[in-house]
RNA sequence: GUGGUUGUAGCUCAGCUGGUUAGAGCAUCAGAUUGUGGUUCUGAGGGUCGCCGGUUCGAACCCGGUCAUCCACCCCA
């Protein structure tokens, strides 16, 4: 027998860890649920065709894929050895797996709304809490099963939900005291734009997963990886001068225009950054306008968001949003509009965990602990400890007679506040011992008196 | 997927250029204290030194492999 353990990049929750993320989820829920989101839950896994292609080349790697379920059956031999040649090219096989665990939220929330549009009042808002997996190799910040929390609207193409999806970020944010996070937003017809305007539509990915990395890799690497990608120098001196643009919102605007504010693809992100702008100008939240975001999910065609924690704590993106226009066409229903936000629970734990930024009284041990005396004495007590539960308050009864000093100890490390005492000479009087852990104050109560007592 | 780091008691870690019986603190349990905790004191239990192999008279220590871990890259929440 080897000793247990867990595959790599997953975790167990304790008592306290559990109530830290009860805290955070609970946050993201209550503000969901305000902002008129509806929840959903999907399936743990999908079949793997609905995922397979979403998330580009490298997110299609990262699909855990379930083994199909009888390969030993002789009667699909010969299929099941075609399927392995195939895996040996690096490609799948539904002979081999035809199911996978799901990625994220966003793909299985498109597939449901494919699915059921015909039922579903548009717009339609959904908030979903579940846990996606990826098989990534672990890191700092990376799991390989984590949670993710999304409030998607789909059936609207108005900037107010991108509006109303930044005041959640913030709302929840500085809700758990995150208050130095950075959201950063840019508009993927920005990025279009400077394809375009540098010669070629087709540059948009080379281009945009190059200057991406440019607050991670630097101006020069960039640029060589960008040549590298045999890009023109013209095109490339094009993009420089894009990428030095910054300064505050407005001042970005401008000079996007002047750059690409002749193209209409230019024009369509402009406007609507600036209609964006408009809707919350007078919202607590803070902003920074980033041409070189571009967000890896290739499904995103309007704006797109990407929240960082602060600045002190190395953790990048705590959450990433965007709009995207065509999801369910994935899935043969056109013309379904859709924009969404996610938060990353467990990174935003760590980053909380770190800045010291979790509440000290979120434990909620039982007010009150019966001391065991004995068979007859708990007897009594029994009756007494219900009681209490049926009137709302956490209660709890030793289970054996031991020692009070380990009863005492048992308390104490639980946090309970009071415990009760109830032995031989309490019977005969009819009364109990109220004793509060804290002020070490005890007084003899009658069992009326006890109920009553406010605990 | 690529590269590196670290694996010693339940936890955090010592352990000298390889040397006899592997240590500490915390935690646990017992006693001092049979119905009154927190402090203190005394004592006890607990180890295949991640695993497998190699070098050596001798390995926790050196070498190889493997597994796990953390970190970085790729990518991402």
């Amino acid at each position: 027998m080897s000793k247990p353990s867990l595959p790599a990049g997953t975790r167990d929750f304790g008592p306290d860890v559990v109530r830290k993320r009860h805290y955070i989820l609970d946050t993201i829920r209550e503000t969901f649920q305000r902002y008129g989101y509806q929840p959903l839950e999907t399936p743990a896994f999908e079949n793997l065709e609905t995922l397979t292609g979403k998330y580009g080349e490298e997110g299609d790697k990262l699909i855990f894929k379930i083994l199909n379920n009888g390969l030993d059956n002789p009667e699909k031999e010969s299929k099941v050895r075609a399927g392995f040649e195939k895996v040996l090219q690096g490609k799948s096989s539904p002979d081999l797996t035809e199911r996978a665990l799901k990625y994220d939220l966003t793909i299985p929330f498109a597939r449901y709304v494919a699915m059921n549009h015909g039922q579903l009042t548009f717009p339609f808002k959904r908030y979903q809490i579940q846990p996606v997996w990826r098989a990534d190799r672990p890191q700092k910040g990376r799991y390989r099963e984590f949670y993710q929390c999304d409030a998607d609207v789909v059936g609207s193409r108005s900037l107010l939900y991108e509006s109303e999806l930044a005041c959640l970020y913030h709302e929840v944010l500085t809700a758990l005291g995150l208050t130095g996070y950075q959201l950063q937003v840019n508009h993927r017809s920005l990025l279009l734009a400077l394809a375009e305007w540098c010669g070629d539509r087709d540059w948009l990915v080379p281009i945009t997963v190059a200057i991406d990395k440019l607050d991670k890799i630097g101006l020069d690497k960039v640029k060589l990886e960008l040549e590298s990608n045999r890009l023109p120098a013209e095109a490339i001196e094009k993009i420089l001068t894009y990428l030095a643009i910054e300064g505050s919102p407005a001042s970005v605007l401008d000079q996007l225009e002047k750059l690409l504010g002749h193209l209409p693809e230019g024009q369509k992100g402009l406007s609507d950054l600036r209609t964006w702008m408009a809707y919350i100008k007078d919202q607590p939240l803070t902003y920074r306008i980033d041409p070189t975001l571009a967000r890896g999910l290739n499904y995103y065609t309007g704006m797109i968001f990407e929240v960082k924690a602060p600045a002190s704590v190395s953790m990048g993106s705590i959450g990433g949003g965007g709009r995207y226009d065509d999801l369910t066409g994935l899935f043969g229903v056109p013309d379904v509009p859709g924009v969404g936000i996610s938060f990353g629970v467990d990174r935003i734990y760590d980053v909380m965990e770190t800045l010291n930024l979790f509440p000290t009284d979120i434990a909620d041990p039982p007010r009150l602990l019966f001391f065991n005396l004995g068979i007859t004495e708990s007897q009594v007590t029994f009756p007494l400890l219900q009681t209490l539960r049926s009137k709302g308050i956490a209660a709890d009864l030793y289970p054996e007679a031991v020692k009070l000093d380990k009863q005492f100890k048992y308390a104490e490390k639980r946090g309970i506040p009071y415990v009760a005492i109830l032995g031989a000479s309490e019977i005969a009087s009819g009364t109990i011992q109220l004793k509060n852990l804290q002020t070490g104050t005890q007084q003899t109560l009658t069992h009326a008196e006890f109920l009553n007592a406010k605990l």
